[in-house]
DNA sequence: ACCCTCCTAGACCGATCGGTCTACGACTCA
DNA sequence: TGAGTCGTAGACCGATCGGTCTAGGAGGGT
């Protein structure tokens, strides 16, 4: 997600490890897991292969596992710091589309969903696939929780987050192919809530 | 799209250039551009090098730019021949799904757009993500068509189409991670249309 | 018969791929 | 000071990548 707000500190270097992750969190984000080489990867962390392949024995395709969940982790944190301070669900879910927004223009308009990019056309389908699918899984009952919080019944709570799930990924996915972060940002109003928001 | 209508006809054998950008669009569908070798493009079309070549004189960027031009006219066909015979967008928007669905369940749940697989990950972004903004509008003003055929405004019918391909692509990858095409076949509902439907 | 064009056929090439391996610096603890 | 551990460093490997090249088969026109 290139969060700016997890942006290295100046002070601390940052450890190998962290720089690997990314480093390939951005790299796939941008050209996928076949489009990106360790040569890259290594070339961008500033780290030499042996690194690599100490802090991830089994090499690529655990430095994407590790990127995915990284990257994930910071969008349920971009999640929660949206709708903790929220009254509405529909305030939270505006604040979290700005901030979206906003991270989409800040990475050049060229990334995809770092989740997608790196877990959908791995090596071996199959786990990458479960893994993405937790992942996205995690993102939904985030908001799904926030929604009951908010007042929504577990049902509709359920629809909502799922709905809002969906016009994110293919909004991200349209604003990226138009290089406008605006479709982002126009997402709650397609969103059509019931009353009780 | 892998459309299962446009399946090779048994009496006429598909010509070698046909026979490549199918294969290329369903190898791509499943794990992007950079995640399939010519080689086996090639061997799926039973082609040789040479004839690739020979159609494609760019290769592989020629080609995967003429495997998701086929596969956005698949789309169009699709929606055309899901709105055509509708009496309202919602009846036409139903129909899509079931279509789409199906096809989901055809491919054997492991494929992703063919257009966005295809793409966004390309050997030199610009010219490849331009060429997918130019397909993805055209699938949006289709059905943008049919919704003021049927009774919309045309702002409504503009935003209620790109709502409508936003949760199409959204809720194609989501029910490709959980494996279950009645993500798809839910959409109509989460559309939440207006009266004028 | 001949040529000419269209297309097939696959050997071959340098570049790059992911991955392995050995060597060594930095630091801790005895 | 010496041993042991953790992590860095990059040379090196076979496999595969996309792409080029030459040769030849099929068929029509003359």
């Amino acid at each position: 997600m290139t969060d700016p707000t997890i942006a290295p500190s100046p002070s601390k270097p940052r450890p190998t490890k962290d720089r690997l992750i990314f480093a390939a969190a951005n790299l796939f984000s941008e050209r996928g897991y076949h489009g990106v080489g360790l040569a890259e990867i290594l070339s961008q962390a500033q780290a030499p292969k042996g690194s690599l392949y100490h802090h991830f024995p089994n090499g690529k395709p655990d430095l994407a596992l590790a990127s995915a969940t990284w990257a994930s982790d910071q969008m349920l944190l971009l999640i929660a710091a949206s709708f903790e301070p929220a009254d509405s669900f529909t305030e939270g879910a505006t604040t979290l589309c700005h901030k979206l927004a906003k991270l989409f223009d800040y990475t050049g308009k060229w990334s995809g969903c770092p989740v997608s990019s790196t877990l959908f056309e791995g090596p071996d389908n199959a786990p990458f696939q479960r893994h993405a699918a937790h992942l996205f899984e995690g993102w939904i009952s985030e908001v799904k929780y926030h929604g009951q919080r908010l007042g929504f019944t577990e049902e509709d709570a359920a629809t909502t987050a799922q709905s809002f799930y969906m016009l994110l990924q293919g909004g991200w996915q349209l604003a990226r192919v138009r290089r406008d972060s605006d479709v982002i940002r126009a997402l709650p109003a397609l969103l059509k809530l019931g009353d009780t928001c």
